[in-house]
DNA sequence: TATGAATGAGTGTTCATTCAT
DNA sequence: TATGAATGAACACTCATTCAT
C-alpha cells in the first residue's frame, strides 16, 4: 500500500539547477535560498499580518528588496499559490514519510495533525486563494487530488490494519477536519482537543 | 420555551435616544432609517465585492454621502462589526420567531438553514472579522453565547419533543455546520445539499 | 462669415455649476478652481519634465495632493487628454475672439501665432497623445475637425478679404506649420523666424 | 561629386582598438558583433514598444544578458544617442551609395525616402532624443551637419543636373519632410503619398 | 568577460479618513 | 447635519542600474 505513493514533492517547483556541485555554474545558489527564504516569509508574514499582508513586508522580513520578490513571484497572487502549493506538498510528504517511518495507527494520527496545521494554514489567506483558484481553477482540482491521494495513503492503511472503523470514509473525515479549521472561532488549543476527539472516534468499536 | 429567550435585538446598537430636545423624535426617524439602510448596504456590498469592499462603494450603495456613513461608523471595521452583530441579530431573532410559529422539528430545520446563511456570510469578510475579533474580544465572546443560546432553544425543545436523537448535543452540530460553510471549495448548492444530509442525521433512530 | 462660429468653449467640460452665486449651493467653488489648477499645473510640467512627468509632480506643482489630482483625473491618460483638449479649446476660442477684434489679415496672423503656440505644446507629450489617440479615437478626429473649422473661419474670411493668395488651401497650410513645429530640432526662435517667413508667402502676388 | 564626401560612418564610436594585446583581434570580432547586435535590438524594440522600451527589453532581444547591455552603454540614453548615431550614419552613408551608383534624379530620390524611413524613425523616440540633446548639444549640432552634407551632395548634384527646380533650397526641403514625419497624426501611406507628391513639385519647370 | 540576480527609488492608483462647505 | 472634496499613506508593480558569480 505503501508503494501507491506517486506524490512528488514541489522540489521542482524551484527553479531548479539542483544538481551543480562541481562541474559547470554554482550559479543559482543564492537564487534558490532567496526563493525559499522568501516562501518562508510569506508564511511568516501571512500568520502575522493575515493574507493581506504588503508585498514590501513579505520582501522585508526575508530580508530582501521588493524587487527580488517578484523576480521570483510577478504577481502577487502567486505568492499566495506557491505558499500554498507548498503547504500541499508538506502534507504529501508527511503522508510518505509517516508511512515510511510509523506503524498504521500513529503514523494516521500524525498525518491529522500535519491536516489541522494546513487547513489552520489556510484559513490565514482565504479570500486570496479563493482569487487564486478563480484564475486557476486547475490549482484547487489538483491540491484535492494531491491531498486526497496522501489522505488514502495513511488513511486506508490504518483501516485495513484493522485501527479504523471499517464504516468510515477518508474524504468525508477530511471534509469534516478542514472545515473545522476554517471556523474564525476556533483556537488552537481548541482545534488540538477536537482532534483528540475525532481521533477517538475513528476507533473501530472494541 | 420561548420565555426562555432572554437575547435581545441589536436595535439598541443604534445611537439611542441621546440628542432629543424637545417633542417627539423626528430627527431620529431619519437617522435609525440611514443606520439601516447602511448597513443593508454594506451587506450588499461585502456579497458583491468581499470584504475588502470600500467605504465609498458602501456609501453610494446606500445613497448617502462618505460622510453620513462615518457618522454612523467612525471607523471602517465598525461596519464590519454591525453588520456581524446584525448577522447575529437576525440568528436570534429567527431562533424567537420560528420557536413561536413552527412546531418543534420545522422549527429546528428552519433555524439550521438560517445559520447555515449567517456562516455563509461570515465567510464573505472573515479576515475583516478576525480583525474586529482582535480589537474586541468581547465581541466573539457574545456573539458565541447568543448564538449558543438561540440554538439551544430550538434544539432543546427538538429534542424534549422527540424529534432529535438523544445522544447528540447542539452545540458540536452547530460547530460542525459552521465550519462546513467556511470551507473555499463550498458552493452553496453543495452546503444545500450536506445540510439536507445532516438533518436526516439528526433524526431518532427509528 | 463671423456668424459661422458655431464652436463651443470646453468650459462646459468642468463639472460647471457656474452659475450659483446667492442661491442654492456655492458648493464647488474651490473645486472647479482645483480642476483650473491642475490643468495649469499639468501644463507647466509637461512643458518642464516633458508628457512623462509623474502624477505626483503635478498634483505638488497645483499645491494639492495625488488624491485631488485623481478625482478630477481618475487616469493619467485623462490629464493629457485635458489638456490637450483645452489646448484646442483655446485655439478655437482664439479664432473667434480674433475674428471679432480684428481686421482680416491680422487676425490671421494672430492666429497662426497661437497655433504655432499649439502645435509647440503638442510636441511636449507627443507619445502620450499618440496612446491617448489609440485608447479614444474620436479625440483625435474631433480635434481635427474643430481646429480646421477655426482655421476656415479666420483664413476664409483673410482670402475673401483678399489678403491672401487665392491658390492656397488653408488645410495644406496648417499642416505644413503643425508638422513644422514638431520637429525635436526647432527652437523657439527658429519657429518665429519660420512663421514670418510663411506668412510673407501668403500674401497675394502684388 | 562623391569625393565630396566628407562624412564617416559611425564604425568608429565602436569603443576602438584599446585592448588589443598581442596578436591580431579576435576578442574584438566578438564585441564588435555584440555592440551592432545590441543596437539593432535596440532599434526593433523601440520599433515596437516606443522610444520607452526597457534595457532588459533590448537586451533579450539582442540574445544577452542586460550586463552585457551595460557593458557597451552604460547609460540608457546612451542606447538612444547610439541608435541616433547609426541612423545619421546610415542616412550619410546612403547618399553615399546613391550617388555613387545611381544617376542624379534617381539617387535624389532614394534619399529621400532613406530620409523619411529616418525622420519616421526618429519619431518614436522624440522625448528620449530630446533628452539626449539636452545632455549633449553636440549632438544635435553635428547631426544636422552631417545630413546637410549628405543632402548637399544629392541635392546638389541633382540640380546640377537640371533634375531640379533652381529656386530650391535642399535644408528647406529637408525641414519641411523632416517635419512631415513628425506628425502624430501621419501613416506610413500617408506619407509615402506625400513624399510622391513633393517630387513631383521638385521637377523644373518644363 | 558575460550573465542575470538583486536592488530600491519611483510610478500609477486606491482608499480610509478628515474637514470645508 | 449631510455632503463629497481633499488628503496622503500605502500598495502593487516596474525598471535603470549595480554587483556577485
Amino acid at each position: 500500500m505503501t508503494d501507491q505513493l506517486s506524490v512528488t514533492t514541489s522540489a521542482e517547483k524551484v527553479p531548479s539547477d539542483v544538481a551543480g556541485s562541481s562541474s559547470g555554474r554554482p550559479l543559482r545558489a543564492d537564487a534558490k535560498r532567496n526563493y525559499e527564504r522568501l516562501l518562508a516569509a510569506a508564511r511568516v508574514v501571512f500568520a502575522e499580518h493575515g493574507g493581506g499582508a504588503s508585498m514590501e513586508a513579505i520582501a522585508k522580513q526575508a530580508g530582501v528588496g521588493v524587487g527580488t520578490l517578484y523576480r521570483h513571484f510577478p504577481k502577487r497572487i502567486d505568492v499566495v499559490e506557491a505558499v500554498y502549493h507548498e503547504d500541499v506538498d508538506e502534507l504529501v510528504a508527511a503522508a510518505e514519510r509517516f508511512v515510511a517511518e510509523l506503524e498504521p495507527w500513529p503514523a494516521l494520527v500524525a498525518w491529522l495533525e500535519a491536516f489541522v496545521r494546513y487547513a489552520r494554514s489556510k484559513r490565514t489567506f482565504l479570500s486570496e486563494l479563493h482569487e487564486a483558484f478563480e484564475k486557476n481553477p486547475e490549482l484547487r482540482i489538483t491540491a484535492r487530488e494531491r491531498i486526497e491521494g496522501a489522505l488514502s495513503v495513511v488513511f486506508d492503511r490504518a483501516r485495513a490494519a484493522g485501527e479504523v472503523r471499517s464504516d468510515l470514509d477518508g474524504i468525508d473525515l477530511m471534509q469534516l477536519l478542514g472545515s473545522m479549521c476554517m471556523s474564525a472561532t476556533l483556537t488552537s488549543e481548541q482545534s488540538a482537543r477536537l482532534l483528540l476527539v475525532i481521533e477517538d472516534g475513528l476507533r473501530p468499536p472494541e
